[in-house]
Order: C-alpha cells, then structure tokens, then sequence
DNA sequence: TTCGATATGTTATGTCATAACATTACGCAA
DNA sequence: TTGCGTAATGTTATGACATAACATATCGAA
C-alpha cells in the first residue's frame, strides 16, 4: 500500500475534502476561518509538499491580501493551532494536514527527489518515544517525526 | 532510571571523556579535529543543551578565532559530519554527541524547563519508522525524532 | 620544496520569523 | 440600532538563522 500522496489520485476531489473538513471543523469548534486562513489553507492543498511562509504570502499578496511576513505567518499559526496544517521543522515549512480531525500522531514522510510529503498516522511510535522518555525520567508533552527518503516513483525512477 | 544529562554527575569528567573519545575517532577515521572544531566541540560539551551557531561563534571569537558566522557553521557542519554532534531541528540549534560512535539511532528528548537535552538510543524506534515508511510505499534514509516535554526535576519543581 | 588539497578568514547577502503598534471588522449587549 | 470590547488584519521595523563566493593561509605528500 503507498501513501495517496505519493500516488496520481484525483486532487481536486482530494483537496476539495479536506476543505470541506476543515469547514465542518472550525464551525463546530467556533474558530474563524476567515478569507485569508481559508486561501492559505487552499494554497497549501494544492500538492502535498511543505510550502515556506514567504512563497505562501507571495501567494495571498498576489491575491489581493497584505504582502507583508505576519500576514502569512499568522495565518499559518492558526492553521497550525487547529490542526489543519503542520509545521514541518526539517524544511522551515508548512503543510496542509490530510486528515484533520484524527488524533495527531503522525510521522511526516519527505520525499527528497519529488518534495512531496505524506502523513502517516502512527500512534505506536509516538506511544514508544513516550516510553523511552518515561524510562528516561522525562515526561514528554509533544514529539516531531520526520522522515526523509525516496518515494516508489523517484527510487524507481532513480534505477 | 534517568538519563544522565537531567541528573547532576561529575560534568568535567563526562565532557572530557567525551572529547577524549572523539580524538581517538578522529585520528582513526583520518579527519583533522583542527583548533576550532576542537574548541567548538568544548563550548558544545559545556553543558547538556542546544546551543545556537551564534552563541558559538561569540564564544569561538572571544578565543581568537573569527567572528563571522561561517566560521561556526563549519566547524559545526564538520562535527555533524562525524558524528560528534547532532542539529537540533527543533531549536535550529547544535548539541555535541553524547556517544559518539554507537550507530546513532538517537532520540532527543528536550526539556522545555532546564533547556537540557538528553540522547537516548532508540533503534527499534527508527525501525519502525522505517517499517511506517516501507507500508507507505516510502524507503527512508534518515529520521528526525525530538520530543518535547519536562525532565524530572522540572516536574518536581513545578508541582 | 613545490604543489594540490584542505582549512580558515572575511564580505556580502539570502532566508526565516516576530515584536509592536495602527486600523479595521465582527459580534454581542443595551 | 448603536456603541463597545475583542479579535483580526495591515504595516513598519528588526531580529535570528544560514550560506555563497572569494581571498589567504596551512598541511602533507610527491
């Protein structure tokens, strides 16, 4: 089984979900997905990779939004606060999350040949990092897990 | 059983053992642990935390060295490169190895409290990362695992 | 001892991120 | 509906992290 992100699938549909999700979410939970939350979160689900701030407000100032860093970066952090974006640390970036809502274990997957990035969700592991900081005498709070590799298509592609 | 970096133990020794090891991997490997890059590895070995290239190059430039920044990104860059410390993506920071020459399957467990940074081997744990990839279609290289969280006398001190 | 490779110094610039304050829009209570 | 407090956005300025490119010095092997 290959992650959908890694695989040709139909995107609009794809992302249109995620949206619609993300809707559904913010409603329930009172928050506001304003103009510019929502186009940033549009802009980052147009591929799964990890976009930087500044290419996102190229992005918003183009579209008629403020041109200047906070304005993307505050979007982002909402974004990010909600649980509809992650904050990948390796690249300095920021990505949609693919499936909002669900219980946010995840281990990010960064293809070092296409750039794409998948989410996978991994309860156990972030369940052993709690273990081995426990035998540590460490309580941890939260954990980051990336990891970087080549996708099917690029290893094939590379051979 | 706590991991030594969050207990008080006898630090002088702990750092020159370390360095200790290090010229012993050097001279073996046939890299050049020059002047700074030694020197750099000493102001890491300091103390169990992240420090920012910055604070390294203003204490490297206080000993004589240079003072602009690529002169701490190497020697920092090198020591990586060895083995002999680690990038702390999470606090866009550096930490010397604290056993340099196990297979460096590490775990960062970092204490939002004291800003201590412990390194604990965790192989399974990048095994399963590498399985969670292999499911998802993805061959991984390389993995970032750093979890956030407070050491136990942080905890203590907090309740 | 000379020459190529490696390391260091230095200038300049690029990239990522936030503090602080002014202005505008929103939602609720009177 | 008006007015008010809060939340969101815009804007200026600056801080923090990182590297490209080239000059100079040092090391070590032929």
């Amino acid at each position: 089984m290959t992650n959908a992100a890694f695989e040709p699938h139909d995107h609009k549909r794809c992302a249109a979900d995620i949206l619609a999700e993300a809707e559904v979410r913010m409603k329930e939970s009172g928050a506001r997905l304003t103009p510019v939350r929502r186009r940033t979160l549009e802009i980052l689900l147009e591929g799964h990779r990890a976009m930087g701030a500044y290419d996102v407000l190229d992005r918003l100032s183009m579209d008629g939004f403020g041109n200047q860093p906070p304005v993307a970066y505050r979007a982002l952090d909402f974004l990010v606060e909600h649980g509809l974006a992650h904050r990948i640390n390796a690249k300095n970036a920021f990505a949609a999350c693919t499936h909002p809502g669900d219980h946010h274990a995840a281990v990010f997957l960064i293809c070092k040949g296409c750039q794409r990035l998948a989410e996978v969700e991994a309860e156990p592991i972030h369940q052993a990092i709690a273990d081995a900081g426990r035998r540590a005498g460490f309580e941890v709070d939260s954990t980051v897990v990336e990891a970087l590799g080549l996708c099917d298509a690029c290893r094939t592609e590379a051979s």
